[in-house]
DNA sequence: AATCATTGCGTTGCTATGACACAATATAAA
DNA sequence: TTTATATTGTGTCATAGCAACGCAATGATT
């Protein structure tokens, strides 16, 4: 089937600028990003996009997370702005449109400079919606510690993003969106692990997750494990959003 | 004299975006933002420019700083983009060259909507190269906490970057950019008590302050004033930059 | 010389945290 | 069926950090 492709336009889009988006999702016990390949070649990059001319950047993001997950309403937030003169690389609009047999103009606004705004999402892999994308053969997820071949600056923006994700551990809750609604303690402290990229003492991480008091414990054990079967727990809803907009802690 | 004016080209700079800098100075206990009149209004507006076409966006803002306060290679950092369409206002660009007799074409993109990345700066009263700013007409140092008729969101703007700075009070090393080469602990203190708007307890804050390693203790005191004499301290500059780098906390 | 506001340096009690012990239990191996 | 094993639930203890507060020292003013 021949796929139409069409240069965009600077008539819709706002020129030199764009978004793009590092989802993280929380998979075999490990932080994944997913990522597109770029057609034609064996690169990697991060699902972004334009903003329009008349759109939030907010809602920019959205709509690429939107498209590209099926997911919404869901935290994403941006974290950094790259706009090094350098990270550009007009050659990759330039090849991915040849292959069609469309030769952008030189002075077309895709071969320009572009500076993006850097937005990161967490989605919940036992989110149904997820499925398709996961089995979709143009983008994948990946381990965020196995990157390897991404485009222009892309992997200096997952980094940039994690790190961001790491800061806010500290004072705002995470998890409600990566993990599934039901979960063990052990299964969130795998989750703080892998963010942080280091051990928890058991004992002390569910003493402190508890005290935050975002968490619901269930009348529920998972069994099947080959051990001790550990109780279930739920975000507090409630609780999470409140903390979300509070702080777990006040700092000074 | 006759002011020489022109509309800036879009050859020159990137179109639709801009940075705006929130510079903070600490004077007379308050905390104080660097606003600009408007030419022929009543709105004072951040100290803000455009991007060149080749500038990394860290540059932009340096430039504009140093343009703007003389001083360079202080701590300036981006904390958020702004970037709701609604956001810009044509007919600000638009009265301001008409005062000089010049009509801005409809399609011009200075007319278009504008994305800015919002940086903040914190530099210190005592410096030498500031003293020109503060005496100037077109520029004025306000209390952050007496914000009035500032341009478009640009209130928003410098109410986000006091967020920004409060949040990094809690793991970032303050005051070397805001303070004098030396300074009281009660006058660093009234700093922190400023950014962030509660009283601390003074013989608490010393504790913390000193425990943070940051300070060296001088061998003067500042006599003068109506009391006890209080010990001088400086920021150890070796150490401050390795919190600045490494954090004042682990967290988790 | 007395007064007074402010500073330097300390104490006390509470809470949070890191390190570790031990019993309970779901499955697998014997 | 019994035993073994890894894992989980719950608790303890020592230490560090922090909020709240006491008191003596001091520089200028009266």
């Amino acid at each position: 089937m021949a796929k139409r492709i069409h240069i965009p336009s600077d008539k819709i889009y706002q020129p030199g600028i764009s978004v793009d988006c590092v989802i993280l999702g929380f998979q075999e016990n490990a932080l994944k990003v997913l990522l597109l390949n770029v057609e034609n070649t064996n690169k990697w990059a991060l699902p972004g996009g334009f903003i329009k001319k008349n759109e939030p950047i907010e809602q920019a993001a959205d709509r690429v997370l939107q498209e590209r997950t099926g997911v919404q309403n869901i935290f994403l937030q941006q974290f950094n702005v790259f706009g090094d003169p350098d990270r550009s690389d007009a050659r990759i609009h330039q090849n991915r449109y040849l292959e069609y047999g469309i030769k952008i103009p030189k002075d077309n606004w895709l071969l320009q400079r572009f500076i993006t705004i850097g937005f990161y999402a967490l989605v919940d892999f036992s989110d149904e919606n997820l499925k398709a994308v996961v089995s979709d053969e143009q983008s994948a997820w990946i381990d965020i510690k196995k990157l390897n071949h991404l485009m222009m600056d892309h992997e200096a923006i997952v980094l940039k993003a994690l790190e961001a994700l790491r800061s806010q551990l500290a004072y705002l809750p995470i998890g409600r969106n990566l993990m599934p609604k039901k979960f063990t303690m052990p299964e969130l402290q795998k989750l703080y692990e892998t963010i942080l990229d280091r051990k928890l003492d058991r004992r002390n991480f569910q003493r402190k997750m508890l005290g935050f008091g975002i968490l619901n414990k269930l009348n529920e054990i998972r069994k099947g494990g080959a051990h001790k079967a550990p109780f279930l727990y739920s975000f507090n809803d409630k609780k999470y959003q409140k903390a979300l907009k509070d702080g777990l802690y006040g700092a000074w």
